[in-house]
DNA sequence: GGATTTACTCTGTAATTCAGAGTTTATTAC
DNA sequence: GTAATAAACTCTGAATTACAGAGTAAATCC
């Protein structure tokens, strides 16, 4: 059986993540607002993302406060693109063939 | 941004939740088994997932010692299920109409 | 120029995760 | 029959994680 990265494999992270990969990039606000956590949480799961390179930060100098952009980095990309197909082996997530069995009666229609 | 159920979304709990909703039901060694883990972590999380009702137990009474099988709940194949649901709409996960947005170039091909 | 807001960062507490030691019941060796 | 081994858990405590709210610094409003 295969192990789900532990770093991605977190409620929050996740959303981090999917988030990050869907925008593009966003700011600790749009985060904040987005994923409906608080500053504290949200900065230490960025924080842990960005010691493991999973995601990066870029400096905006604007009009008003500097602000801080983040990304995923390719590392953290692939890293998420792993996770996923480490995901669809697990469990029966509509690209069927890669379950290793589809339960039951149920599958993944409800 | 939906939530992901912070009881499934753990590591060993998916696996285990996984492992369970493919295999019907399971020993305790088998569990310890296929999951490659120890005791102690493996009864703390069974033992959380017994206590939302996501696992039943029942006794088995065969020659040589009892042992105890493991299973799902309805209730935890229904939260299963939900939580794949969830991590559809997060993902892109081969399931694609689900997901909110699919990424850049990248899509899930790999 | 004092009050507010924005954009974080720090700190401490609560909860979680985990490994290994302990317990109980059965089986095997003698 | 009993000592040693094994199976099937359960308990304990330490380490790590997750989280909220308080704190800080810079900009904007009045």
């Amino acid at each position: 059986m295969e192990a789900l990265d532990p770093l991605l494999h977190q409620p929050l992270r996740t959303q981090l993540a999917a988030f990050l990969a869907g925008a593009g990039e966003a700011s600790f606000t749009e985060l904040k607002r987005n994923l409906q956590v608080s500053d504290g949480n949200l900065e230490s799961h960025l924080k842990k993302l960005i010691a493991a390179d999973y995601v990066s930060l870029r400096r905006i100098e604007g009009p008003g406060r500097a602000q801080t952009s983040y990304s995923l980095t390719p590392t953290g990309l692939d890293a998420l693109q792993r996770y996923i197909k480490a995901l669809q082996k697990l469990l029966p997530l509509g690209d069927r063939d890669a379950a290793e069995g589809t339960w039951n009666g149920q599958a993944t229609a409800g």
